[in-house]
DNA sequence: GGATTTATGGAGCGATGACACCAAAAAAAA
DNA sequence: TTTTTTTTGGTGTCATCGCTCCATAAATCC
């Protein structure tokens, strides 16, 4: 058929590719989080994303490497949202109610699926899978690392308490935000994601009055 | 016919079976719980249970039919610890204190896979296992229709503020436990979820002095 | 002891999964 | 134009998946 528009620059020697990679990486982004790994058949992916096995294999080698890109094109659009929370200009309690907020509304989007890609993915599998295993729970260790951080600044700044425990407040939010992820994808409404995430910033460490009781 | 079965006594007039089949059933509980659905293979069941493809379809049926079994045989254990803390002589406050507490401990047991069977199962899957997505979804809605009862009986007994939204409390300590068992997947420590129950505990609804305000 | 009923071992089946190969096609480079 | 490089369509492969069939073994009932 006609050559279509490929994006950004075409350089290079050889025929062109008919179809946007971007747009297809895309597509195969949106099943996998709908569907997770196993769940996306190879057909699936072809079918959606509009190319042929040969094209599939030549753009994107194999089903495991396609979903690896999936994940870092996933981590470009929620990292957006989430390290845009977490990096505000605002007191630490207020960033990360913000950033639950933020959760509620980005997991209950109608123009994208239901929940978190990464938050419950790959968590029971088989043990051939252990590598995505693995790179899932690494990425949800990472945004973790990220709350961590901020939460240390926090510290520094002097918005928490100073015998707050960091990687527990770090870890109490995570669980949270996976917990929501779930939710959102048993149904919940944006609502009340945000009733759930307004009950969390309940729990956020009080000033001591009593400092330097152990 | 003169159906005398008795689960106990093992009346048939056949050929009985060469193994315990509650035995298997747990075996097969146990692999599903760790691997899911999907990355549990028939060939990794029958082994496990140590029987033979004709005395599986025999005993059980289908793999689907075996897998709503084991998901029941974990409700009996798992439903142990469950209503056993939420049924407690206690104040509401204190029962989810310990409800959370032995999430944590439950989750980090070492005789038995990390985390929950149930929590974050069949989130993502193929369209064509929209049954088993359901029954999943269906389990976890139940125990959390569970929270809201004994919720609404703290809030008749006077344990909770009069406006206390008792559906989003429930659904905040569904997603709390939740993700709990995600970070036990991923080999958090049983301290670590203790401290995550301690701070969603934090999260408890207080008197409200001014109950007129918005 | 038959007769009946149920379980077992073993072999194999159709479908699907992910992927490989290859010749033709379409572009840039020479 | 010729050469070189890359994509594409079509077909084939090989393993695994969940499952089935059948002859036989082992129990109970008459």
């Amino acid at each position: 058929m006609t050559p279509k528009k490929i994006d950004g620059e075409r350089r290079g020697r050889g025929r062109p590719p008919s179809f946007d990679r971007g747009q297809a990486l895309r597509a195969a982004m949106r099943l996998f989080w709908d569907r997770g790994y196993d769940g996306t058949s190879f057909d699936d992916l072809i079918a959606a994303m509009g190319i042929s096995a040969s094209s599939f294999y030549n753009a994107f080698g194999s089903k495991e490497a396609l979903y690896q890109e999936a994940i870092d094109a996933y981590i470009k659009v929620a990292g957006g949202w989430f390290s845009a929370a977490l990096n505000e200009e605002t007191d630490t309690r207020t960033t990360f109610g913000h950033l639950t907020a933020a959760a509620a509304a980005e997991f209950t989007r109608d123009d994208l699926p239901a929940g978190c890609m990464i938050a419950v993915a790959a968590t029971q599998c088989a043990p051939t899978q252990a590598r995505l295993r693995d790179l899932l729970a690494s990425q949800r260790t990472q945004s973790e690392d990220a709350m961590v951080d901020r939460l240390r600044r926090g510290m520094a700044a002097g918005d928490l308490p100073a015998d707050t425990d960091i990687e527990a407040l770090a870890a109490f939010y995570g669980s949270l935000l996976r917990g929501m992820a779930v939710q959102a994808r048993d149904g919940a409404s944006r609502e009340r994601l945000l009733e759930i995430a307004r009950i969390g910033m309940q729990a956020w460490p009080a000033a001591q009055p009593h400092p330097r009781d152990s």
